[in-house]
DNA sequence: TGTTTGTGGTTTATATTATAAACTTGTTTA
DNA sequence: TAAACAAGTTTATAATATAAACCACAAACA
């Protein structure tokens, strides 16, 4: 039906959809984790990190594990129907 | 189980993969075609046309109608076989 | 007690991309 | 014949993704 729904440039980005699809998964996850799991750079992912937070897709949270900092990363309501929304987008490109 | 695998830069693009997902389902299109249902302007599509043309994942060919110059688009198996490729890919995010 | 190595990131620079604006070529219409 | 239109293409710009370089601190040497 409807022609092509634009879809989201936030998440329209492989590391960005990556992040979220692991993310809407679970409670939380820190940043080397995702770091791992996505293969990105610390540097790439902490931009990424970064917009989907601005754009509170995800909350992110610094503090330490003993003396080590660590940065834990939770999707949001918002960042879960966006990501919904997204999907339902691409599904009518995608079939 | 595999993490993420890589997305296709080429596909991963949402008019590219509109025109993609349009020509997988006919035989060809026209390009003021494709223009009207990807919503597209021209200068972008003849752009996002010519790299897919350039990966041979279309194939463009140019003719009069009449005394109007018609430009055709035609996908390939190189294209449907990426395609296929790509949203099989996609489902590891999506799912 | 330096000094070097490692952890956990952030900031900055660069190369690529997507996109629209401006242009071209030819045709139809007033 | 000039103006408007059709069908694109080329070029300029703004946004993006990405990695390289960097910073702060801790632990392990020497």
């Amino acid at each position: 039906m409807s022609g092509f729904t634009p879809l989201d440039p936030l998440l329209h980005s492989q590391l960005r959809l990556a992040v979220m699809s692991l993310l809407i998964g679970v409670e939380s996850a820190e940043f080397t984790f995702i770091k791992e799991k996505t293969q990105a750079t610390a540097g790439n992912l902490s931009v990424q990190l970064d917009k989907l937070s601005k754009a509170k897709y995800i909350e992110v949270t610094k503090a330490f594990k003993g003396k080590k900092p660590v940065t834990t990363c939770k999707i949001t309501k918002v960042g879960v129907a966006a990501f919904e929304t997204y999907v339902n987008a691409l599904k009518g490109y995608i079939e």
